[in-house]
DNA sequence: AAAAAGGGGAAGTGGG
DNA sequence: TCCCACTTCCCCTTTT
């Protein structure tokens, strides 16, 4: 039989917990439940597999592939429709998931948690995060690994490695919900700018050339270094997926996976950023949409849109980045 | 016309 | 030592 890689597994309930274009209109017939998911709008949500991002839609498909034959055989079925939009660059591919609900299939079961599940973006700055545990916030639900579907890639005996004792992929998981978790961190405003004001003087010279000789930054956390530095489209693409932040910076066509920010919010967007990339100057908006400008030139991650504050991500640079 | 935003070269920084 | 991902400065151009 063929395995699983359980972060696959891991990351096609993510994103049908997420809710991420999930449409409203999965009808849960007895037994049995469907979610249309539009993978074009989920490319944008890539998830780190490892050691490189991977667009939704190309581990969807891994998936599909690889759960078909023990799926079907414990009742699921998969269903693709492709469906092409009326706008000319958008194709997007919908897969249907008929699951087999727990009534129907006690061996399916969900386990319970305390508080209502809650969406949240597949990406943080400090990187991945996932959930041991998960329920498809429907009556029709199911755990992967109470399946045996373990994302560390063993099977339910916790016997049987998968493939090779040691995976990025697995890596990733095993620490997702531990270290990971210490570290992270919620975006924070802070309304008082006084007191931002105090943990980053405005310096009286020009950062580079300061007759101080002060560092430009401030030491990373060991954490930090861990992870890497924060990046600054993963920093905005968690903005966007926060509510919190939907003043400060916007979705304008979240399909095509582009945004805008707020004229009047984006030097605080900025002053964020350079906070939390620990710099010692204050960001401006000038200074970060320099380095957006820099993706643009590269054509990774995002683009300029030409109006006014809009910037578009690239879901194939997300893949293509190693 | 003025302000805001966009643009890019060049050099520097710090972590990995 | 090198590369990456910015950061900083500066100055010019384009858009609103």
């Amino acid at each position: 039989m063929k395995r699983i890689r359980g972060d696959h597994v891991t990351a096609a309930f993510d994103l049908v917990f997420l809710g991420l274009s999930l449409t409203e209109s999965h009808t849960p017939a007895v037994g049995m439940a469907s979610f249309p998911v539009s993978l074009t709008a989920l490319d944008m949500y890539a998830v780190e597999d490892g050691l490189s991002y991977q667009p939704i839609s190309t581990i969807v498909s891994e998936i599909i592939n690889d759960l078909s034959p023990m799926m079907q055989q414990d009742g699921f079925t998969f269903e693709e429709e492709v469906v092409t939009s009326s706008e000319q660059d958008s194709t997007e591919r919908f897969v249907e998931l008929q699951v087999l609900s727990a009534d129907t299939n006690p061996m399916w079961g969900c386990q319970k948690k305390e508080e209502p599940t809650q969406f949240r973006p597949v990406y943080s700055p400090d990187g991945y995060r996932t959930d041991q545990d998960f329920c498809i916030p429907t009556n029709s639900v199911f755990s992967a690994q109470s399946r045996g579907y373990r994302p560390d890639g063993y099977d339910s005996d916790g016997m049987t490695p998968s493939s090779g004792s040691e995976s990025p992929a697995s890596s990733r998981s095993s620490s997702a919900s531990s270290d990971d978790d210490e570290d992270y961190v919620p975006l924070e405003i802070s309304d008082d700018e006084e007191e931002a004001e105090d943990e980053v003087p405005s310096p009286k010279w020009p950062c580079r050339y300061n007759p101080g000789g002060f560092h430009t930054r401030i030491p990373s956390s060991p954490s930090k270094r861990r992870h890497g530095q924060p990046i600054l489209w993963k920093f905005l693409y968690e903005m966007l997926m926060d509510p919190q932040y939907s003043k400060h910076i916007y979705w304008t066509n979240q399909s095509k996976g582009m945004f805008k920010f707020a004229s009047e919010k984006k030097e605080e967007i900025a002053r964020m950023w350079g906070e939390k990339k620990g710099n010692r100057c204050v960001m401006t908006y000038q200074k970060m949409a320099r380095s957006l400008r820099n993706y643009s030139n590269q054509k990774r991650h995002l683009v300029k849109v030409k109006r006014k504050l809009q910037y578009q991500f690239l879901s194939d640079s997300l893949v293509a980045r190693a």
